[in-house]
DNA sequence: TTGATTTAGAACCATTTGGTTTAGCTTATC
DNA sequence: GATAAGCTAAACCAAATGGTTCTAAATCAA
């Protein structure tokens, strides 16, 4: 049981909040990567770069392998699939599947009529 | 084309990253309901409850109508259609469906190497 | 009209966030 | 050994977050 399962929440959707976090998750689906590469194109100082794959880190979205004196950074996509189950639930109703069912519903009802009629 | 979606993003992910926020989402997608049976099962002040109403508003993921003295809100998930397509560009990774590929690309190179020889 | 209900808003507070600069520690290179 | 590169850590700052309490306004009900 995750009893603790909404802190992961907390922290994957805060995690995915910024725009200079969710750049870096970008970069790091196509292939890993050091922190000063991470850092080069995210108009901002160095360690500020360095304190956004922290929070990703702490999200379990990163992990961090020390190589010398880089630091390669590679993406872990799994909290993702939580994040996404939470939001899956809500699927239907942006999409209208409700409207939709009811059509369903009205074209069954139509169906049943027509049977109705040609039994009698 | 959109170019302020990523401050979408942020008001979006940002609004999920609280569990009391979550929990509003979730009531809501039974039924409207107004601030107080909003606020009652938050173990917080009323309005500190409204101000996390009032973030979801700005998320545009609830709407607000006034009847009376009583502030009904519903959800508006369409927002969440746009946090989910981003991060379903990430779905193969956590499936591990690049693992698979690799063994697919790999069966296809034995079935290759298979008709080399066979051509021999 | 009086009084209760529902909400907003302001003032306040502690903590977190997101950024900076500076300093220092390893590790590689010359 | 000197110097550069890659990174952390600390100190600092402004602004945002998440909560509180108190006050006040609007609406409904007796």
């Amino acid at each position: 049981m995750v009893l603790n399962q909404g802190v992961v929440l907390d922290r994957v959707f805060r995690a995915l909040a910024h725009p200079a976090r969710r750049a870096i998750l970008q970069r790091l689906s196509d292939s890993e990567q050091n922190l000063t590469e991470l850092a080069a194109p995210l108009r901002m100082s160095f360690p500020a770069a360095s304190k956004h794959v922290r929070v990703l880190e702490r999200a379990k979205l990163v992990r961090r392998r020390v190589v010398g004196r880089s630091h390669l950074c590679r993406l872990d996509a799994a909290p993702l699939k939580d994040a996404a189950s939470w939001i899956e639930a809500y699927r239907q109703q942006w999409e209208g599947n409700f409207q939709r069912l009811d059509a369903v519903l009205d074209e069954l009802k139509a169906q049943r009529r027509g049977r109705a009629r040609d039994d009698r």
